[in-house]
RNA sequence: GGUUCCGUAGCUCAGUUGGAUUAGAGCAACGCCCUUCUAAGGCGUGGGUCUUGGGUUCGAAUCCCAACGGAAUCACCA
């Protein structure tokens, strides 16, 4: 039981016996105590007035007095119009250290097989090209998003669909066919994934001339411009081969899909590395190739039961407008199959592979429409988990002059960006002097843990649901609200660990009571406690964010404490042991904070 | 045009299950603090009609309505 639990017990006691009312714990505002007043936790005692008939100063008096002698932990109080704020005992925050220190999970709820179940499906990539910083986005979150559902008592299924089927991949195969010159990523000496973009981009190119070209000779013919040039887009003879391969593609024509699978796995390779590099990861991946005849038979069955409509030129609808939607294509009339088609397939495959009770997409909220039509088309297809899906609909990453747009090379590079943020780590870390006597692989590990803290951090700090900023020109700081400085706080403190282990001072598991605690260590102590909730309130809200903010308080709060305060010089026993487990304390929860977000905590740097 | 989301300091963002005369951070600017546990740190100064106008309330950045501004989407692309 906490102590807010054992307030807001004690407040309904003495509004019972002050004022015989039985008040419901929600109606009880207990918050923490702003900083510039005296207390840790405030009563708001407005609501309570309708009780008291009396003015807000003498009902928080009266409450505060009756407190005072009835619950112990309650120290003193002071009242200022509304508000009441009490102080807790110095001893009942040893305690909560002492109960912190216990606890090497402390505020994470582990799960075990009784556990409900939560699918999250995250990252889903084409695979022609590679991965940019608004996919960055997308992975970092999902993989801090399915730690926070963990962290809250559900057993997680980590999964991907990989969209390896269809034009766009049939496009950089022509290219390749045409004019790669039997090239791979070895001989290259590329990224299979960056080389199979580098394709498409080589086709679009050609593709591009050739609609110019075409619309120009329809023009002369006497066509109209907008007409000539829309004509051509599907008479260019290089998309028209594009389509005479993907429905090889579709015939299993053996040549096209072992063409399509070596280039796959060209692909498959790069993001590997990238995935990698960024330290998310997968339990089941779900390729498209796979799913998406078990979308059409879905919609088949469902044409058959009536719930979709099948128009005259024979493509298959589901008509949405009594949901205040439109209609919505599912079946084209060539029968080929579309990507909401193929969702369905990916779920009916996802809930006979796993005893699903909860499904998330994390998915740019570009795709709300999608999304809103994919719950309501499970659940007329009488999947009983496709009301309540989940869509974590996250914001775009926007440059300075607006969208990422690959046409007008204005897509920033995964890969790129992990590169140069490492170095900009080693570089900053070369000139503050950190490396002096440290081996390679060290600096290696540290740079690559400094740069990647950095940027991960800077990604996930902002609100998931908000469009976001990121300016190439600007280096993504390494002061101020950053992963470094997050990180440099827990290297200081592991620091301190270390000296102190060096000169043999022993720190107890478990402090006397006894230890006199003052205010600012109380408010460190307070704030630790904090993290339960906050991971709670992640949970509940999808909020990775909020685990970023809260490590980013609770250091700023620490280094105050540092600051001011010295550890090791410390002569009173007591008082160092108590300071020493406070800082082991406050380097573990930003580990497991920051665990929590994906980001790693280096032991020095 | 319909739907959804957003609008807080020069810039990037916190703060929204309504709470405290002064709405917080960081960056950028200026100043101070390393013979003392790592200065990627700490302290300070300046910077705001929380887009605007109404409403609900003892109390509104937070809830409701409207306007203005921006984004996404409404594809036989995925």
């Amino acid at each position: 039981m906490n102590i807010e639990e054992v307030i807001t017990s004690s407040v309904r006691n003495a509004v019972q016996a002050l004022y015989g009312a039985d008040v419901p714990e929600n109606q009880i505002q207990l918050q923490k105590t702003k900083k510039e007043f005296e207390g840790h936790l405030t009563l708001v005692v407005f609501p309570f007035l309708r009780l008291s008939r009396q003015k807000p100063e003498e009902t928080a008096e009266a409450i505060g007095a009756w407190l005072l002698a009835n619950e112990p932990a309650i120290e003193k109080y002071n009242v200022i119009k509304g508000f009441l704020n009490l102080s807790i005992a110095s001893a009942y925050w040893v305690k909560l250290l002492n109960v912190i220190q216990s606890d090497a999970q402390y505020g994470i709820i582990p799960s075990d097989e009784s556990s409900p179940l939560v699918m999250i499906e995250y990252s889903s990539p084409n695979t022609n090209k590679p991965l940019h910083l608004g996919h960055v986005r997308n992975n970092l979150l999902g993989w801090a998003l399915s730690n926070v559902i963990k962290a809250n008592g559900n057993r997680v299924v980590r999964t991907n669909i990989v969209n390896d089927r269809g034009i766009h991949i049939c496009k950089s195969m022509l290219a390749w066919l045409k004019w790669g010159d039997n090239v791979t990523p070895a001989t290259a000496g590329k990224k299979g994934d960056h080389l199979i973009g580098d394709f498409y981009v080589l086709f679009d190119k050609h593709y591009r001339e050739e609609v110019k070209q075409l619309a120009a000779q329809y023009q002369q013919q006497g066509m109209e411009e907008e007409e000539a040039t829309e004509k051509a887009k599907q008479e260019a003879p290089l998309i028209r081969e594009a389509h005479e391969m993907l429905v090889k593609w579709e015939q299993g024509d053996a040549e096209v899909r072992g063409l399509w699978k070596q280039m796959n796995d060209w692909v498959y390779a790069g993001f590997d590395e990238t995935y990698k590099a960024l330290g998310v990861g997968f339990d089941k991946i779900y390729y498209e190739s796979d799913t998406y005849l078990v979308g059409k038979a879905q919609v088949e069955k469902g044409l058959e039961q009536g719930l979709f409509v099948r128009h005259d030129d024979g493509s298959v609808w589901a008509d949405l407008r009594n949901e205040g939607l439109d209609e919505k294509l599912l079946l084209r009339k060539d029968g080929t199959s579309v990507y909401m088609t193929q969702d369905i397939g990916t779920a009916k495959l996802r809930f006979e592979d796993f005893p699903i009770d909860k499904m998330v997409y994390v998915v740019g909220n570009e795709q709300n429409y999608h999304f809103q039509v994919l719950s309501i088309l499970l659940d007329r297809l009488g999947f009983k988990w496709g009301k309540d899906l989940v869509h974590f609909s996250y914001g775009m990453v926007e440059l300075p002059n607006g969208k990422m747009k690959s046409r007008e090379g204005t897509v920033v590079d995964a890969d790129d960006l992990i590169a140069e943020m490492i170095a900009t780590a080693r570089q900053t870390s070369e000139e503050l002097g950190k490396f002096q006597d440290m081996t390679d692989s060290e600096k290696d590990e540290i740079a690559r843990i400094v740069g990647m803290g950095a940027l991960k951090y800077f990604l996930l700090k902002v609100d998931a649901r908000k469009n976001m900023m990121f300016n190439p020109a600007e280096s993504i700081d390494f002061n101020g609200n950053t992963g470094p400085f997050i990180q440099y706080t827990y290297a200081r403190i592991r620091s301190v660990l270390r000296k102190a282990a060096e000169e043999n001072f022993l720190v107890p598991d478990v402090l006397s009571e006894e230890v006199e605690v003052n205010a600012k260590e109380q408010d460190l102590i307070q704030h630790m406690a904090d993290f339960a909730a906050v991971i709670r309130q992640a949970g509940q809200d999808y909020s990775p964010s909020a685990i970023a903010n809260y490590c980013y308080d609770l250091v700023k709060e620490y280094n105050q404490f540092y600051h001011d305060y010295s550890i090791l010089r410390e002569s009173d026993v007591a008082k160092k042991q108590l300071r020493l487990l406070l800082s082991a304390n406050v380097a573990k929860i930003i580990r497991n904070g920051m665990n929590l977000l994906g980001i790693e905590v280096p032991e020095r740097m």
